[in-house]
DNA sequence: CCCTGATTCGC
DNA sequence: GCGAATCAGG
């Protein structure tokens, strides 16, 4: 594989959208870890949060055990680390289900028991949803804009809309489909067409484009 | 062990 | 320029 101009493109966008040099790696296909970073050096790409990194030029008495190249130590001024601003979305999600509490009698008392362990549990008019789970590292920082209005979040995702998700993650407009479920199946009906077919795929991951032809034969 | 990014260096 | 090998921290 070689670095033609989308590649390096993607590169440049899922680096700076926080992937990590596995998952654009893996998305790329045909390159390794390795050559993602090594790439997005050269690229000039601003290093993000390394964990190896923490370096201070100031004390620096300890040996450091150069096994191969005993590299000049050299002290070059790293630009400040881009923080990764954590987006949290605190979407106002309005969870329209059916079990729309009913407005409880102000002055009836509130029912709680308490479970083993000693939590209290809520009674089920009283669910107070206002702590957005965390979301899961490497996930691309949300982007409350206009153009995700209408898209399907992650955060949104249920049993009854379809999961197909469209676009790539780590770029800006990724989302999912949103469409009713067909039921049983975590898709609607159009995708579950794509997603169930006489034989599930096996190791691969995105036959499609990069096979002129010569792959199994695709309808 | 797993993961991460950084660096080196032969190609 | 490329990326495997290696390093080093979490």
């Amino acid at each position: 594989m070689s670095w033609t101009d989308e590649r390096i493109d993607s590169l440049r966008k899922m680096w700076e959208a926080g992937q990590t040099a596995s998952q654009i790696a893996e998305e790329l296909g045909g390159v390794s870890r390795n050559a993602v970073i090594g790439k997005a050096h050269r690229l000039g790409l601003q290093s993000r949060p390394s964990p190896v990194k923490p370096n201070e030029p100031g004390a620096a008495p300890a040996p450091a055990p150069a096994k191969k190249a005993p590299a000049p130590v050299e002290t070059a001024p790293r630009p400040a680390p881009t923080p990764a601003p954590m987006a949290v979305s605190a979407a106002p999600i309005p969870v329209s289900t059916d079990i729309s509490a009913p407005a409880r009698p102000a002055n009836e008392p509130i029912l709680r028991s308490v479970g083993p362990g000693g939590f209290v549990r809520q009674s089920p008019g009283e669910q107070q949803p206002p702590i957005t789970p965390a979301p899961p590292r490497r996930l691309v920082p949300a982007k409350p804009s206009p153009e995700m209005a209408d898209k399907t979040s992650l955060l949104e995702l249920n049993d009854k809309i379809c999961k197909w998700p469209l676009g790539h993650p780590g770029e800006p407009d990724f989302h999912f489909c949103g469409d009713k479920v067909n039921p049983g199946f975590p898709y609607c009906v159009e995708h579950c067409g794509h997603a169930y077919q006489a034989q599930l795929p096996r190791r691969d991951r995105r036959p499609p484009p990069p096979l002129p032809f010569g792959g199994p034969r695709v309808r």
